[in-house]
DNA sequence: TTGACAGGCAGGTAAAGGCCTGCATATTTT
DNA sequence: AAAATATGCAGGCCTTTACCTGCCTGTCAA
């Protein structure tokens, strides 16, 4: 997985809304994803592009069309690899912000 | 929660790294963590700056050093509302792809 | 086969992002 | 008080990004 192209494609409002539109509804062409979108057909394209090269949505073409499916596995493996492990025993915000007060005696 | 500032503050592989090292050892300076950020000292603190308007992480000031804590509650609500979703019933990918070709005879 | 429809490709522009230098401020140490 | 340390603030530069317009290609239907 590329983290990186991951976190660049979440990085935009658009591409997030593109892919709650394909959650709604899998498998969309192009078209109607631009329904909902407010901009010019291109713009979409290129972020779909985007999306696509970070593996978050995988896409078939059926004849002049083209459909979008979501692919979660990147999601899920951002979340496993990397957002888990900040959870993990770092609930103790105040604590450890206390407890480094109190080691220098403020 | 601020998911646009979150997104964007993750967005960035230097932040990302930041975040790590905050994960190492919590409560670091600006001084600390440039040490392992091969790049000028303000540049630091920009990312730094980010990072804090996304709440991702807290500061403290002691004296004249600035401690840094990392916040996991925001990463946390990013995968709950966000990730979360797009995981459930939606691992059938292939199926979803498989569906569609079929209901169209192809 | 011709027209309508779905999408692809190629620049061009304006804004945002990331990094830097230079200087200022606040705190600690000598 | 003066020097050293830790951080803050401002501005400039260059690259990337997100839009757009204009035009081309492929597919379907009359």
């Amino acid at each position: 997985m590329d983290d990186d192209r991951v976190f660049r494609a979440l990085a935009d409002p658009n591409r997030r809304r593109l892919l709650d539109r394909l959650c709604d509804r899998n498998g969309q062409t192009l078209g109607q994803l631009c329904e909902s979108m407010d901009m010019t057909r291109q713009s979409v394209t290129q972020h779909l592009g985007l999306l696509e090269q970070a593996n978050l949505i995988s896409t078939v073409r059926r004849g002049r069309e083209k459909l979008h499916f979501i692919n979660p596995v990147p999601l899920y493996e951002v979340y496993a690899r990397w957002i888990r492990k900040f959870e993990e025993g770092r609930l103790g915000l105040l604590h450890d912000i206390k407890q480094e007060l109190e080691r220098n005696g403020n």
